[in-house]
DNA sequence: AATTTTTTTGACCGGTTGGAAAAATTCTAG
DNA sequence: CTAGAATTTTTCCAACCGGTCAAAAAAATT
């Protein structure tokens, strides 16, 4: 009717809920079993629905999972671009390996669903990695080779300084059931990421050579 | 031949040949797409069969599946079952490290496949993980406590200690679509193992902390 | 209350899936 | 060559998959 000039797409309140609903059930399938090992089925049972309902709110099963990407990759990416090359540099570090932490004890899934991706050998994804994402990297990697020229911190590769970094901090999401599988039920309570950030920073700061305390 | 009077089970040479060729297959469909996610169509098409031939030599999915998975855990537990307790701890512990590493390298899709059941859930597997893999985590971290006693190797949580070192070496086969996207053709080739051990020993040596060369 | 729009449902479709059954082929031993 | 076993192919099936469609049901608007 009288739906005035700006509102060319009738995003209703109702549509947005759904909508929401719907990727956070879908972030539960997909997280777990990919995109192949997921089916419509399981997300719509998950948010509630019907099948033929969920597919009014998205087309397509890879409208349901390209949306969770896109958001994925930028908050994946986010506490590296904090990275500060004002800040002092080994509290910068030590800090950034925190907001990792934190991310895979906050989100889960979604590091779950980005080794899923990283698994299935990143297709349609693999564009961004090599360009946005190496990027980012570069630029970072030479903050923190200014850091060592400058003394600040040891010599190293930085890239794989990164990598240990997000292998280490990622590893406490995407091998959840591992870890605590292993802690057992006395010490895989929440108490484990603050026992993986001592550990953590402990690592990043003094390795495990003794001679420091000597 | 005259031995043919008692063959409880028939494992004819050609059967296992044909048996490790579709293992073989399976590992590489598994690996990339998970178990739900895999189909045995497409497990039989990578080993030149049909789905029913293939279906002669394993008569379910999970019948393939099965085998690959109790294999793996042997691989991998392996490294860290020989960890000598007699060693030097640091080039114990480095040695360790490099194993994992190689295993990275030579074994990729075996670690996907695991990594691959972590992200599930590990069903079917959890048992395994929080007895046998509990135990050998819990007695060596006996050994890394007893170091650490000695003041051979710096205080620290073993049981992280030993994930991060899963954490850094494995990261190299599971997210290796995302390690060569980033550090670029020039770096990403086979050259790309031996930098990451040179820097994972630094690292897991003396940390980041420039003071040691002062 | 009547009408229009948005949301939900149920029936359905073509293709794929895991798997069974059996016929057809190949291999082997006598 | 021939009987018998081992292997492969052909055919088939019921359940499931992603997705469509029309019609019913709710909301929203008038």
């Amino acid at each position: 009717m009288s739906e005035s000039a700006h509102t060319p797409r009738p995003v209703t309140r109702i549509q947005r809920e759904k909508q929401e609903l719907i990727l956070e059930a879908a972030l539960d399938v997909f997280s777990q079993y990919g995109f192949r090992g997921s089916t419509i089925d399981q997300i719509a049972e998950a948010a509630g629905m019907s099948k033929p309902n969920l597919l009014y709110y998205f087309k397509s099963k890879e409208d349901i999972h390209a949306p969770l990407l896109a958001r994925i990759l930028d908050i994946w990416l986010e506490p590296l671009g904090e990275l500060d090359p004002a800040g002092d540099p080994l509290p910068e570090i030590q800090s950034y390996i925190r907001r990792k932490l934190e991310m895979s004890r906050d989100f889960p899934r979604e590091s779950r669903l980005f080794a899923n991706e990283m698994l299935r050998g990143a297709p349609g994804f693999y564009e961004i990695l090599h360009t946005e994402l190496k990027e980012l990297v570069e630029e970072k990697s030479k903050v923190i080779r200014g850091w060592m020229a400058e003394g600040k911190i040891a010599k190293c590769d930085p890239y794989h300084l990164i990598f240990s970094i997000w292998a280490t901090t990622q590893h406490y999401a995407d091998f959840d059931i591992q870890v605590r599988a292993v802690l057992g039920p006395e010490r895989g309570g929440e108490g484990r990421f603050e026992d993986a950030a001592r550990f953590l920073d402990q690592l990043y700061l003094h390795g495990l050579n003794p001679k420091k305390n000597g």
